[in-house]
DNA sequence: CTCGGCTTTCCTGATT
DNA sequence: CAATCAGGAAAGCCGA
């Protein structure tokens, strides 16, 4: 599933349940409040300033104040689609138009205020088009791709790891010479899924399990500090072909809508900001590419922490799992296809 | 073979 | 308390 690119957390008060104002549009066509007591797992709070710009509220863009920041709610990315309440509609017209820098405030929200999603699902695109001439399109296309990815990505619904190619096979290109071609294309495309070729690599899970040298360490009992040889020592004369480096491994994550935003998402696109979701999984899949099982978030930060000083990435200080790209990073500025709309 | 770039591994200490 | 962040240190891997 989709998720959003915040994090939240719940207000320290919370317990199982909790109270707050929950966004509804009346009877008179009033966006309003209205107390709801939800368990904690539907809905996640998040501080204003991670969910949109306060002073660019979607409600201030209908002329309503805005909420104070304890109230504000978080949309729960994990519901489909089609169960969407209204309100979750407008909060994600607003997510899509902040990611391809549309304002929203110049899109008509009162004409989706009694649309849910299972409704904006069935909505024609002169429908669309009908509500808001200008930005109707760019709403059915969202929505267009929105359900692809949906139909498309089941939660751990990810390309199975076993279906990576070793590194050998992986070859990254550089974005900023192939336009919007996703460089990780090579790794879970259709055609490297179902085809004969696949099967011949030895699936990951099914090597031999590794057995870790046990180093003599030094008198003081401590391992010492460095890598270890690896078991399976590569032969001189059978050398691996290239694979990217890390940022660039990263970078292409980012492209694909299989991993992002559910693994990785950006924070802000146009700056270059992103966010690991699932740290764990991106971790576990650098060590498929890099045929490292041991690889782990705590390893591969250390390597990310490297690339501040070539600039190939900036430290975002605050934000844990936030990264950004730095001045010597390249291809990440691309018409992204999670983003970029292809009529843009 | 050497060297440098890029990790990988481990660790200490701080922060969330 | 567990995760994460920040870096230092050291060693492996690999291409030039």
């Amino acid at each position: 599933m989709p998720q959003s690119c915040y994090s939240g957390m719940w207000p320290e008060e919370s317990q199982y349940h909790t109270q707050y104002p929950f966004y509804e549009w009346d009877e008179h066509n009033v966006y309003s409040a209205t107390t709801l007591t939800r368990p904690m797992d539907e809905h996640k709070y998040v501080p204003p300033h991670e969910l949109l710009d306060f002073d660019h509220h979607p409600l201030s863009a209908i002329g309503k104040s805005v909420p104070y920041a304890s109230e504000l709610v978080r949309r729960d990315t994990s519901k489909p689609m089609k169960d969407w309440e209204p309100e979750e509609v407008i909060q994600w017209f607003c997510e899509e138009a902040r990611n391809s820098n549309v304002d929203f405030e110049n899109i008509q929200l009162p004409q989706f205020s009694n649309v849910n999603g299972c409704k904006l699902q069935n909505m024609t695109l002169e429908e669309f088009t009908q509500k808001d001439y200008h930005y109707g399109k760019f709403l059915y296309d969202a929505v267009r791709r929105y359900m692809g990815r949906e139909a498309a990505f089941l939660d751990d619904n990810l390309p199975p790891f076993n279906n990576l190619r070793p590194k050998d096979e992986v070859i990254y290109t550089d974005l900023s010479d192939s336009l919007g071609k996703p460089a990780l294309s090579v790794i879970a495309d259709n055609d490297s899924y179902n085809d004969s070729d696949a099967s011949s690599h030895e699936p990951f899970e099914t090597k031999p399990p590794v057995i870790a040298a046990k180093l003599p360490g030094p008198p003081g009992g401590r391992r010492p500090v460095g890598r270890p040889p690896k078991p399976t020592r590569t032969k001189r004369g059978n050398k691996e072909k290239k694979c990217g480096r890390l940022w660039e491994f990263i970078r292409d994550l980012l492209l694909k809508p299989e991993y992002c935003p559910s693994l990785i998402c950006w924070e802000n696109h146009e700056e270059g900001i992103f966010r690991f979701v699932r740290s764990d999984k991106v971790a576990e899949l650098w060590g498929t590419i890099k045929e490292n099982p041991k690889m782990t978030y705590e390893k591969l930060s250390r390597a990310m922490r490297y690339y501040y000083k070539s600039q190939v990435l900036q430290p975002v200080l605050g934000r844990r799992l936030v990264y950004k790209f730095g001045p010597t990073a390249r291809g990440w500025r691309t018409n992204n296809p999670n983003f970029r709309d292809s009529t843009k």
